[in-house]
DNA sequence: AGTGCTAATTAGCTGCGCTAAGTAGCTAGG
DNA sequence: CCTAGCTACTTAGCGCAGCTAATTAGCACT
């Protein structure tokens, strides 16, 4: 049935953008953005990791990277470490206070999102855990 | 099973915000940008229709509206035209460029995404179908 | 030393959110 | 009729986040 997938694309395509600009709004009160936030996450991950890493690993260009590191910085949430070895490589890593913001936004930023879930059905809340990795690999792909 | 809301939530917004990330991207060689052609699509569904009512459609400050809307227009998409009634309103029209340039994006801007989709199992698919709706409905919340 | 590669940064553009404040037009009360 | 207030849109100005092009600093190798 090939106009499934016609129709599937686009419209999930739609749906993604809403939702994701939806999310968005919801998430005035930090301060940082999700943008930030999601870099932020990348970095306790991977611990002391490079700005080039950094930007592949959020498929971003390193000027992005450098600069939205330096606002992160500047809000005391990491530091930067050059690398003893190479002295072109700096490398980023996540402070006390950045993993605590971490984990407040983290309970922060799921609230609405959470609390929309809650009133799912549980088949609803099934078929989204059943969607969710199909998600992250078309976002990977 | 709360345990399973708690994870849903965050992981779900996680895999949202990186898709629609991904999307964007994937839509540089257009000459309208996604938010100003989702705005079309508005305009092209609902008519002649007010900036008001499409930023509340599009969730988006009026201002933000105005913006789009000029750029839309500035690209010959669509017409702006005075209600009869009520000066105060502007009621903004695609034009047939615009069809034909929202035809042609819809087809293109699909590719990514459907080609992707194209490489799932009939099980994916129809859990992205089961999905699609309820994405929808949390966008919409 | 010099050449070339790599990592990060700087400079400058665009798009798209926002708020605050201004303008034009409608509406209703005195 | 005219003024006061409301509504719709616009203007002005800010911030964040994406990009490319060009620069700086350091490494590696001859």
């Amino acid at each position: 049935m090939p106009g499934q997938t016609d129709d599937l694309a686009p419209a999930l395509r739609m749906a993604v953008m809403r939702l994701a600009r939806r999310l968005r709004l919801e998430d005035t009160a930090a301060g940082a953005t999700l943008s930030q936030l999601s870099a932020l996450a990348v970095i306790e991950k991977f611990g002391p990791i490079g700005i080039g890493d950094l930007a592949v690993r959020e498929r971003v260009q390193p000027p992005t990277m450098t600069r939205m590191v330096t606002k992160l910085e500047v809000l005391g949430l990491i530091g930067r470490t050059g690398d003893p070895k190479d002295g072109r490589i700096v490398r980023v890593a996540i402070t006390n206070a950045g993993g605590k913001a971490l984990a407040d936004s983290r309970r922060r930023r799921t609230a609405f999102l959470a609390a929309n879930v809650v009133t799912l059905s549980d088949s609803d809340r099934r078929a989204l855990v059943r969607a969710l990795p199909i998600l992250e690999r078309l976002a990977d792909a």
